[in-house]
RNA sequence: GCCACCGUAGCUCAGUGGUAGAGCAACGGUUUCGUAAACCGUAGGUCGUCAGUUCAAUCCUGACCGGUGGCUCCA
């Protein structure tokens, strides 16, 4: 939202600042006057309240480090403890803009010259520092009470790459120091569970540099998780009406003409590769291919909805700097599908699959999600009643899915509407995975069409959507959700036997046999290290059971498992600690068998 | 791509203008132990790459490669 601000002084919009929202914008005036009287040169910009806390752009000869922050911080507190009043004041343009003229603050008069020509100009003044401001803002300095700088950063002006690039600081700040202490303490786990961090202490996957930048390598365990993953959804979606398709990794430049994809997609493009004079290029995405697939021969009205899925992987081109761990890749498998269907099975369709997508989230733990529904947008194809009745659908869709939505008008893509959903994670996070969307454009491209009841021919209606989005996004969202201690049905390895001395090691393989006999993943450690050693070991693993194993349960045929809360339960008979774990590790389908994130805050 | 910061052993990290250390892991041995770290030893690094400055560069400078935080974009 780096436009709020020059959105409140054009009056494009009139959000009315939360009362917190009002204390971060005021935070962010306190500090663009400490950063004034600290660098006098430093010309202000803008500096809005966002989500977690506010920031403020300056543009300074030279880049902020570290030191200036603390020096910047510590002059803020004697602007607090000056206790300023913030004084609003109203004036004409003109002399809004000589004054900010006067004083070199460029950007002022740029954004005082951008503002819509009937809106009142005011300023706000606290202590030596005036910013043309729209307001609100606290009565004074002193009501600042608990803040804190987080980060600088380069932002490019209006968020143009061609504009001068800016100093940003991100601050934030709350009403008491108990609410910015667990602010920090969230930043803190949110980077104890930083999925590149896990991925590395857990041996899950790595993007090696040799090769190259945004691809990855699934080491086994994450493989395994990735497996396990993949084969419920395969499972479900057989179960739900879909047909499992697979298409190829690269496809004539004539396929990617017709899709449109040469023309507007280009830019994401890997560079073709000529064979036998034909050029070829990587696919970035697969509906072309189940579009090709759905051409294959006539279609009757009766084989709709045709739904096909697949885990398509592709590749996309993203500039070097966004790429990040496994959520911004170049390669990346999409759980894509694509469903044709009459214009009648539209509603229908919809319904279905957006409670698909929440049974299979479910399953994966996630209990809280958002909609959001994104209607045509100035630029579109297709016919305007078409969108209607699509953008009608779409909303009855939402409002049966009983979850809380929210309108982004206009915001669809050309070719069609579409509902994002986004779910909550165990630290109040949200993630965008699921995406489904209406399609009028490839139809048209591909003339998709099938025979109706009455013998002509109809123009087919499209959808595509992703429930996990990409396989490598969802498994970061889950190794974040779950801070690595994956529950039982994703471990990659449920339980581990252990030993207390090596008198006991016939008996521990007998137990890991069974029950690695059973399904389950299991594996054992003879190693000479004390029981202490091998429980720390389990345990920095987020290994979800131990399986203690010495003389008296090798007496008694048994095993002690140990959670990997800590918790410790009797020694079991063999037989009955293979039925427990087996029905422990059950796939909880639609998230009724479990509760989400039990036991991973202690982990 | 742009701005800033970072790149030392498999991992986490010290360190210095005179070519390097710790802990964990690995390997060998001793110990056979009841719920988060037993002990001893061995091995392991052209200090991201390439240039430059210097008698001498892991350290200073530059370029490049890669990573991190943002900007922009997005699954």
């Amino acid at each position: 939202m780096a436009d709020q601000e020059l959105e409140e002084l054009t009056g494009t919009e009139t959000p009315r600042l939360t009362p917190l929202e009002t204390l971060r914008h005021s935070t962010a005036h306190v500090m663009a006057g400490a950063v004034k009287r600290l660098f006098p040169e430093a010309k202000v910009t803008i500096g809005p309240a966002i989500e977690g806390g506010f920031y403020y752009d300056f543009d300074v000869a030279r880049p902020f480090d570290d030191e200036d922050l603390a020096l910047i911080e510590a002059e803020m507190k004697v602007i607090i403890d000056a206790n300023h009043t913030f004084e609003r004041a109203e004036l004409s343009r003109d002399d809004a803009r000589a004054r900010f003229a006067a004083a070199g603050e460029t950007y002022k008069v740029e954004l005082l010259d951008a503002i819509a020509p009937d809106t009142v100009i005011t300023t706000y003044r606290s202590g030596d520092f005036t910013d043309l401001c729209r307001g609100p803002h606290v009565g004074s300095t002193g009501e600042v009470k608990a803040f804190k700088l987080i980060s600088v950063a380069g932002a490019y002006w209006r968020g143009d790459e061609r504009n001068r690039m800016l100093q940003r600081i991100y601050g934030t700040a709350f009403f008491d120091r108990k609410a910015l202490a667990e602010h920090l303490h969230r930043l803190e786990e949110a980077k104890r569970r930083d999925h590149r961090k896990l991925g590395q202490a857990l041996d899950l996957f790595s993007i090696n540099e040799t090769i190259g930048g945004g691809l990855v390598l699934w080491h086994p365990k994450g493989a395994r998780v990735r497996y396990l993953t993949e084969q419920y959804w395969r499972e479900e979606h057989f179960a739900n009406g879909y047909e499992l398709v697979y298409s190829p990794h690269i496809a004539r430049d004539d396929l990617w003409k017709t899709s449109g994809h040469l023309t507007f997609y280009r830019e994401n493009m890997f560079a073709g590769m000529d064979v036998d004079g034909k050029e070829y290029l990587v696919k970035p995405m697969n509906c072309p291919f189940h579009v090709t697939i759905f051409k294959h021969g006539l279609r009757s009205y009766r084989e709709l909805p045709l739904r096909m899925a697949e885990l398509g992987t592709v590749y996309r081109y993203e500039r070097s700097g966004v790429l990040h761990g496994l959520l911004r890749v170049r390669g990346f498998t999409q759980d894509d599908a694509h469903i044709f269907m009459r214009r009648d099975q539209l509603a229908d369709e919809l319904q279905r699959t957006l409670s698909f997508c929440l049974h299979i989230l479910r399953t994966f733990g996630f209990t809280e999600f958002k909609l959001y529904l994104a209607t045509r947008p100035e630029k579109f194809v297709g016919e305007i009643s078409q969108w209607d009745e699509a953008e009608a659908a779409l909303y009855e869709a939402l409002r049966v899915s009983g979850i809380e939505y929210e309108v982004d008008a206009g915001g669809g893509a050309f070719y069609g509407p579409k509902i994002d959903l986004k779910l909550r994670d165990a630290i109040g996070r949200e993630w965008q995975c699921s995406t489904i969307q209406v399609d009028f454009n490839l139809p048209e491209r591909f003339d998709l069409t099938y025979v109706g009841d009455d013998g002509a021919k109809h123009r087919v209606v499209m959808l595509h959507r992703a429930l996990l989005g990409s396989v490598e996004r969802f498994f970061a969202v889950l190794v974040e959700h779950y801070a690595g201690a994956f529950p039982l049905w994703l471990a990659p390895l449920q339980a581990r036997v252990i030993t207390i001395s090596e008198k006991q090691e016939e008996w521990a393989r007998e137990v890991c046999a069974h029950l690695v006999a059973l399904g389950l993943r299991v594996e054992t450690d003879l190693s000479p290290d004390k029981l202490g050693a091998k429980i720390r070991r389990a345990q920095l693993e987020k290994i979800p059971y131990m399986l203690v194993v010495g003389d008296k349960e090798v007496a008694e045929r048994t095993a002690a498992p140990r959670a990997r809360d800590g918790k410790q339960t009797e020694a079991r008979p063999l037989e009955e600690l293979g039925r427990w774990l087996m029905e422990e590790a059950r796939i909880p389908r639609g998230g009724v068998a479990r509760e989400a994130a039990a036991g991973t805050t202690t982990a």
